[in-house]
DNA sequence: CGTGCGGCCTCACGCTGCGTGAGGGTCAAG
DNA sequence: CTTGACCCTCACGCAGCGTGAGGCCGCACG
């Protein structure tokens, strides 16, 4: 009449584990029917289908916990729960495509770099892991936008300038110069244009760089040798330009 | 002389926890440089530099043990480690859509039935589950096409046709007539037919829903009424026809 | 000089979904 | 009676920490 199962013919027919069979029991989502009089578990037709479901909602990558509320509850519960594992899952390959595609282009400077050495190389990959973490992905990609509009020769001459610019401006600083000077002025205006070749003269953008760099000054001084002190200097020496 | 600092001092630098400074410390990632008479743990700039370089590697998805092979090794291990990690996450994504677009098939079903019960729900979830697990994605590509050629009327046509053919052959077999007589030579016509519906005349997609049948013949005979006696009295009658 | 509060320390369990034994009964066949 | 093949119940292990528990520093305040 009712036909009974022991747990290996049910792992079989499902695919399953006896030991994820016994996993399932203690976390309460499936109980044999029965025991037999040594204690072997046995299962019905109904525990077979009830099986199948759960496999089923496993395999759509539902916790055995929502699988329980989806089964014990019924209906109520499974439109939600459908609908909060879509959301989850389209967060999760969103944020694991912006992960690749962090990686591809970690990959890719290493292919094209030819020999890199390790420390050069995890200095770039901690670079690129502080402006995520310091703009948006709005931001992020419009500063590459910016970068592709630019060209890499551009980028690179603005590579090369920087340091110059930099150097000056420090040594006008030590040497206490009046950021309202000619001199420092002519800096300071070099100092702008770098800078907004660097943000495209989006607001936004610059003031996130100035929260990276007063949030990571260490990381900051030490990549740009820009530090917090300097930073304010210049930033006054180039407040003073005016709209000029 | 060489700063030290405190953990907590480091955890807000790194926005990393207490706790995990200590994890990683108990995983071999990074030892403070010294510690304290009373046993308080000391970090230096190094440490610092080390640790930005693990919360750059773990913001990239590597697993601790990774993060230690690559900065111990230092270079050979790294682009390979990348390279592994690229690959795992390509793969992960596209497991993730895959999921995803079933997901989403299945709560459009839902959207377009209006209130189904849990019951229906979990059964043609069950469905999608089995042929997923039956079939090739590149079969279940060629088995979508198929439908969206066929359109949604000639579906429900084919669905409604099914049953009624499935009866006819049920009652030839119980009253045992013979596969070669005219009447089941008739019915094994229309049965060929409603399958070549589904296969598009691929045998590859014939095979692998024989195969189909033969692993889950319970939940086969449940969905579709068809059980392996049937089925096989069913092939016979559709072997005489030929190739008529 | 005590005391209170915030850090710091070292265990050690908890979470997810089982895998993988250990140690020991049960059942049908030979 | 023995031998496999199954079955049972613990219980640890996995990754990466979170979250106490229980107790020792260290600095400031009264």
């Amino acid at each position: 009449m009712s036909t009974r199962y022991t747990v290996s013919q049910i792992a079989r027919r499902t695919g399953l584990t006896v030991r994820a069979l016994h996993h399932y029991e203690a976390a309460g989502l499936l109980r044999p029917a029965s025991r037999s009089d040594a204690g072997y578990r046995l299962y019905g037709e109904a525990e077979l289908l009830r099986l199948q479901h759960i496999v089923s909602l496993k395999a759509l990558g539902f916790s055995l916990a929502d699988i329980r509320a989806c089964i014990d509850a019924d209906a109520p519960s499974l439109g939600g729960a459908l609908a909060r594992q879509i959301e989850r899952l389209r967060e999760a390959v969103v944020r694991q495509q912006e992960l690749l595609g962090r990686l591809e282009r970690i990959a890719h400077q290493l292919a094209a770099g030819a020999t890199i050495d390790a420390e050069t190389l995890l200095n770039g990959i901690e670079a690129t892991t502080i402006m995520q973490n310091h703009f948006s992905n709005e931001q992020l990609q419009a500063i590459k936008a910016r970068g592709d509009a630019l060209g890499a020769e551009r980028i690179r001459e603005v590579e090369r300038a920087w340091p110059e610019v930099i150097a000056g401006m420090q040594a006008a600083l030590a040497l206490d110069k009046d950021p309202a000077s000619a001199e420092v002025r002519a800096l300071a205006r070099r100092w702008r244009g770098l800078l907004r070749e660097f943000t495209g003269g989006d607001a936004g953008i610059l003031q996130s760089m100035n929260a990276m760099f007063r949030a990571e000054p260490a990381v900051m001084q030490a990549r740009t040798g820009i530090d917090p002190v300097l930073l304010a200097y210049a930033s006054k020496a180039v407040g003073l330009l005016g709209e000029d």
